[in-house]
RNA sequence: GGGCGCUUAGCUCAGUUGGCAGAGCGCCGCCCUUACAAGGCGGUGGUCGGGGGUUCGAGUCCCUCAGCGCCCA
């Protein structure tokens, strides 16, 4: 096992030679022969490969890794595949931009089309349409680049990742998942269409999930209108007079006496005297507005839901464009849909609502002037107008009926940290619409459905034409239903296709399905399903870990994971979420450069899971610092310029025999003991932070007392025992730190384990055995742990009397007494020698004596000085 | 409005069944010491957010208030 240990050991390129090495070993390569209790699989989150890299990834993707790397040298075969998500909003716009194109769905696929640029487009000139097959197969030539990126910064982060394991949220496979697990939903009527009041984005024009929406406080106003029971009026606030035309009822709170007596009566709109029924519903809040509110058909969701449970008619006025509809709604006399058609119709929600005003104080029946409020209104995450609730066909995923097995399904994840479950339920308890998967959009897995066309042309969704598995993937736009021809294509007595896309957590749902190789490969999916972990953070708890719960519940019965790892996110020194907006922060790639990857694991493996966590180059600093300082004391112990260990004789058990060195070895246990607790339980940065302290001390403490031992400068015995103690120990703590620090520990084990075995070119430290317990106890089980604290205080004080005599460390010590009870004195007796020889002085010059313990309840220790 | 998290040294944070307040950084000082000067050693530094309670004993458990953040209405 002779080694080679460099003359002057440096992080420097570190993690060139070792990405490389480890990629030529395929060190990190799943086995596919292990069985399933074996494997560990990590369904890891596909990061958006596009736009620029930021140090959130480096982050969240390293806590991972520590773990991944934990449970490979804990003897697991970790799965550990990388996905690109490149499906959605920010990927179409980038192409739409790179090639100058447009996708068309209603074109035919092009098989030699050529992007009329690269780059982005001349001015001028106008985007080319093309269709959604070639846009596409664009798609994934832009995104390649953009995948070696983050590839390369990935693999010189260290992830332990098994890149033979890749996916894109895209590709094929991703579509062909997609698409079988819907027909199967389908089929099983955990899918539906439905024409339904839905969340619209006028400016996206698409639909959006309840996921997908956040509040916003914007000004709005109340306007008192006047309706009429009977002779009496009835006034009614809203925000929202322009739909008052889609009035269908008016609602109060049941309990609410001042109102009883018209419940079940009709009133009438004022300006268009359309008769609604006055009902209650306990939504109604009596102490908004006047108590009284006005339903419309569809103002906000809460109209959605009083439409619903009270079984109340449409009468849409909203169109998609977020103008007034031009045909007049039901239910309008004559003259009240000729003002609507004169006054309202094509009208955008603001110019009707100020056309609306005029016509209420025209007619008198408006209460003085609109008041100001602030209030809440719901907008698209991504959006930059108010949301509009339209009426549309399409898709949905049940949720509604599966809520307690859903809820229940979150109780058997184990949540790390457990406290991120509540998130789930909330939100699980909380949902009050079917999961919404449609979109109006081009680019995305469309949905393989065509619908046939009757002798007239008009299209028949309760007649659907659906594809062969073995089809998969389809784009019905492109490709053509079983017995029909493509000329066949939008004609009477022909199909159409379906014309939306899946929403993109529609396929990202199906992570695990998609790299495991769900249905594709069974070997796969019988090792890994269900898988060990989900690492994501905990902003897409809704999102992401909800609606893989969904789709593994409903599709297999089955848990996608055992368990989740939510992490924090990056703060900025001002502790604003880290964003784009900040210039100023230095890339991951300029980072990891500048002070090393372990540097930067280092900070990220700091953090607690789920705990936000300020950028802090700083934290970085003191990870190269700790790095260089477990190079140098490998140096120590194994090079030439140390004792030079590295090419030494294997420990012999029971070569342990000096007190101290026994000391050190029982307190490893209890960090071996710990750091593996800690592993278990997901808490790297315990894990971290225990070997951290443990190591300082070690270094301080311990390798100077000993070292003049080890030198041999007193005894053969005890010069085998501090050797053996070193050896074993740096083997111990370069495994503990190998999760976080994987270079310097791979470097470092390098040195004095040269040779692979099993077909290896090398021997890793990432595929030797995490430490265990019984490997430390054998060494040293009876060792009092007591006794490397008790010497080290009194050389602390020694150092101490140095300093503050202002001189050399170096300088002999004449007489060093020591006063203290009787059992810190046997523990600082069975260190005296090393005592003597780290303090300067000779065991004959050190005086323990049994007495009072000094004012901070330690020994007393006095020192004299030598003169020169 | 509801829920969750956080509040400990100048800064970033540990603190695991309740038992003498910790680390690193910063700051001050000393030291070229044969693994390490991009280093080492030593020192300084805190009414544990406020108030109340339980207890022999509370940073830790309970109540309450405040501030910050997040999630959801």
């Amino acid at each position: 096992m002779a080694g080679t240990v460099p003359d002057r050991p440096s992080l420097e390129g570190l993690e060139a030679t070792w990405a490389q090495r480890w990629e030529e070993d395929s060190t990190y390569r799943f086995d596919r022969s292990a069985p399933r209790e074996q494997v560990y699989a990590i369904d890891t989150p596909p990061p958006t490969a596009s736009g620029s890299l930021h140090v959130g990834h480096v982050f969240s993707y390293t806590q991972t890794d520590a773990i991944a790397r934990y449970q490979r040298m804990a003897g697991k075969s970790v799965f550990y595949p990388m996905g690109w998500d490149d499906n959605g909003l920010p990927t179409e716009r980038r192409v739409q931009a790179y090639f100058g194109v447009r996708c068309d769905p209603s074109l035919p696929y092009q098989a030699d089309f050529v992007p009329p640029a690269q780059g982005g487009l001349a001015k001028g000139r106008d985007e080319v349409p093309v269709s959604r097959p070639n846009f596409v197969e664009l798609c994934e030539r832009l995104t390649a680049d953009d995948e070696k990126t983050f590839e390369e910064l990935f693999r010189r982060l260290g992830l332990s990742v098994d890149w033979g394991h890749q996916y894109v949220t895209i590709g094929e496979r991703a579509q062909r998942a997609s698409q079988r697990a819907f027909l199967r939903l389908l089929a099983k009527g955990d899918a539906y269409s439905a024409e339904a009041p839905t969340l619209w984005d006028v400016d996206f024009r698409t639909a959006v999930a309840q996921a997908e929406l956040e509040d916003r406080t914007r000004d709005g106003a109340y306007h008192r209108l006047v309706f009429h029971a009977g002779a009496d009026d009835l006034l009614i606030d809203t925000t929202r007079p322009e739909l008052l035309a889609a009035c269908v009822a008016v609602v109060a709170h049941p309990d609410d006496a001042r109102f009883s007596h018209l419940v079940g009566a009709a009133v009438t709109t004022p300006v268009f005297g359309v008769e609604v029924p006055f009902l209650t519903h306990p939504l109604a809040q009596p102490d908004k507005g006047t108590g009284v509110a006005m339903i419309c058909t569809f103002g906000d969701v809460t109209d959605v839901v009083w439409w619903r449970e009270l079984s109340l008619p449409v009468r849409a006025i909203l169109g998609r464009d977020g103008r007034l509809l031009a045909a007049p709604p039901a239910g309008l006399s004559p003259t009240a849909a000729s003002l609507y058609s004169s006054s309202l119709a094509g009208r955008s929600v603001n110019q009707a609502r100020a056309a609306m005003v005029s016509l209420l104080q025209e007619a008198g029946e408006m209460v003085g002037e609109p008041e100001a409020i602030s209030h809440p209104v719901k907008f698209y995450e991504k959006g930059t107008r108010p949301l509009e609730i339209v009426t549309s066909r399409q898709w949905w995923i049940r949720t509604l009926d599966h809520r307690a097995d859903l809820v229940a399904r979150g109780d058997s994840i184990r949540w790390h940290p457990p406290y991120m479950q509540g998130r789930y339920t909330d939100w699980v308890q909380g949902l009050n619409s079917d999961w919404l998967i449609s979109r109006q959009r081009f680019f995305g897995v469309p949905f393989p459905v065509w619908y046939r066309l009757d002798a007239e042309g008009n299209l028949d969704h309760g007649s659907v034409l659906l594809p062969d598995e073995s089809r998969l993937p389809v784009d019905p736009s492109t490709d053509v239903p079983d017995g029909f021809d493509e000329d066949q294509r939008g004609k009477p007595g022909g199909f159409a296709a379906d014309p939306d896309v899946m929403d993109t957590w529609a396929t990202s749902s199906l992570t695990p399905q998609i790299a495991g190789g769900w249905e594709e490969d069974p070997a796969l999916w019988a090792q890994v399903w269900p898988m060990d972990l989900r690492p994501q953070g905990h902003d897409i708890i809704r999102t992401w870990l909800f609606s893989t719960v969904v789709r593994a519940h409903l599709e297999l019965d089955s848990l996608p994971w055992t368990d989740t790892a939510l992490s924090g996110w990056i703060l900025d020194p001002e502790r604003k979420k880290m964003g784009k907006s900040k210039g100023n922060a230095m890339t991951p790639v300029d980072l990891l450069a500048t002070l090393g990857s372990d540097a930067v694991r280092y900070w990220a493996c700091s953090a607690r899971l789920g705990t936000d966590t300020a950028f802090d180059e700083g934290q970085m600093k003191i990870g190269r610092k700790l790095a260089t300082k477990l190079l140098n004391a490998s140096n120590f112990v194994l090079g030439p310029r140390g004792l030079g260990l590295a090419s030494g004789a294997p420990l012999a058990d029971g070569a342990v025999t000096d007190p101290l060195d026994r000391s050190l070895l029982a307190s490893l246990s209890t960090l071996v003991g710990d750091a593996t607790a800690a592993y278990q339980a997901y808490d790297y940065a315990r894990a971290l932070e225990r070997t951290e302290s443990f190591f300082w001390t070690f270094c301080d403490d311990y390798v100077e007392l000993v070292k003049s031992r080890a030198y041999g400068e007193r005894d053969a015995a005890g010069a085998g025992s501090a050797r053996a103690t070193l050896l074993a120990t740096l083997s111990v703590l370069l495994r503990l730190f190998a999760p976080v620090l994987p270079f310097v520990a791979e470097e470092v084990w390098s040195w004095w384990h040269p040779n692979g075995a099993e077909g290896r070119s090398f021997d890793s430290v990432h595929r030797s055995a995490w430490p265990e317990r019984p490997e430390t106890d054998r060494l040293a089980a009876d060792g009092d742990a007591a006794v490397l604290p008790a010497v080290a205080a009194v050389l602390a004080q020694v150092r101490r009397a140095k300093t503050e005599a202002g001189r050399s460390l170096k300088v002999a010590v004449s007489s060093l007494t020591v006063t203290g009870p009787a059992d810190s004195l046997a523990r600082i007796a069975a260190g005296a020698p090393d005592l003597a020889a780290a303090a300067g002085t000779t065991l004959e010059a050190v005086h323990l004596i049994e007495g009072p313990a000094g004012p901070s309840g330690l020994p007393a220790v006095a020192v004299e000085l030598a003169e020169t």
